[in-house]
DNA sequence: AGCGCCTATAAATAGTCGTC
DNA sequence: GACGACTATTTATAGGCGCT
């Protein structure tokens, strides 16, 4: 992107793809923090460092003390933004979540849906048992198990008409939506897996990856 | 980014907001894009669309009809890149994962920790009853399950000597792992979720985020 | 409002050098 | 051969404008 201009080709060189990867990373990263920040994006980011038999656990249970990129060079990030323990990850979803749910349950306009879908005693315990559920992990696929942030933005399905009024919520969601499914599906989600092999050796395809144009 | 330096903090108009972010998911879609081209990352990218009752799966099982963002605009990916069936997906995986395997089962040095860890049958059953375990998902947190992607270079650990010959390899991974442990964990991962809200309405907490400084 | 296009400018980064 | 620092450039994108 600078001195000259990338071929949109695999870089042949394994150390130079690994520079630039060092770097595209790091630029990647700080994409994805602002992502969050500007536009109010919960970004989690984890690195598995394949040099060590224990990997770091999603988010991650600790500071990662990985050579392949330091964190704590990241421009705007610190570490903690991006690396924080599983149980910081989570607990932070669920603070939003339950800001977000009061937000709706403090508007003037009380859903009878909302009453359906949030036993009031669900505001008072810290976290309902739904929200409870960590990320999980399968032993056989090393998976990490995202679970969908819940919007509580349903104004047209309950909350407010001024949007989809033409809709009869009934219609508008057949499927009756529980606590679960609505937490499951109620947001926007861009999901972006990144396999980052490029400490290791691979095949080589393309001669010169750089070109003046 | 670009007339005005932007100020590291939440956007406060909505509208705004929504425009930046969708500019921003783009360029980090296309970073990412550039990412698994330049250095051979395997990238999946998905959007979920709130609007519907149905979400897209993962990877998804269409070409997403979103409106979000129209990916037929993304500079440098197609569609196609981003957007894969659930199965295509899959199918990739596999496909690299026998193509990485098949090349170390080739290497001249026979390992026989690869031995142990890969029984012959295994290479000419197109796929592995461990790798052919598709993305799982949980219906209860509509999670997307990453299934990670074996590196097969385990120069380290029996194939080669030239790094951490001064390691003695069952030490060096006392862990004996498994295929699916191998499988699991024996790569590089950067993973990042994003949430993308800006399609609603959220607490703004920030007066001006542009400043000529 | 949302999208597409444009342009000026900020930001990312390929190439390079110097250190360890 | 990895890392840090330093540019020269390319790339990303905020702010406009026009259209719908």
């Amino acid at each position: 992107m600078s001195r000259n201009k990338v071929n949109y080709a695999l870089i042949e060189d394994a150390s130079q793809r690994k520079v630039s990867g060092n770097k595209r990373l790091k630029g990647l990263l700080k994409k994805s923090d602002e992502l969050k920040t500007l536009c109010d994006v919960e970004v989690a980011t984890v690195i598995y460092d394949p040099y060590r038999n224990e990997p770091y656990t999603f988010p991650n249970n600790d500071i990662v003390p990985n050579t392949f990129i330091k964190f704590k060079e990241l421009p705007t990030l610190e570490r903690s933004k991006n690396m924080v323990t599983r149980e910081e990850f989570t607990m932070q979803r669920i603070k939003k979540l339950e800001e977000q749910l009061q937000k709706v349950l403090d508007s003037p306009i009380p859903s009878p849906m909302m009453d359906s879908l949030v036993p009031s005693p669900m505001i008072d315990s810290p976290m309902p048992s739904l929200m409870m559920a960590p990320p999980m992990y399968s032993p056989v696929s090393s998976t990490m198990t995202h679970q969908m942030e819940p919007t509580m933005d349903i104004p047209s399905i309950g909350v407010s008409t001024s949007m989809n009024n033409n809709q009869n919520p009934s219609v508008d969601l057949p499927d009756s939506p529980t606590i679960s499914g609505f937490l499951n599906w109620k947001d926007d989600v861009v999901m972006t897996l990144f396999d980052v092999p490029f400490l290791k050796n691979i095949n080589v395809q393309d001669p010169n990856h750089t070109k003046k144009f």
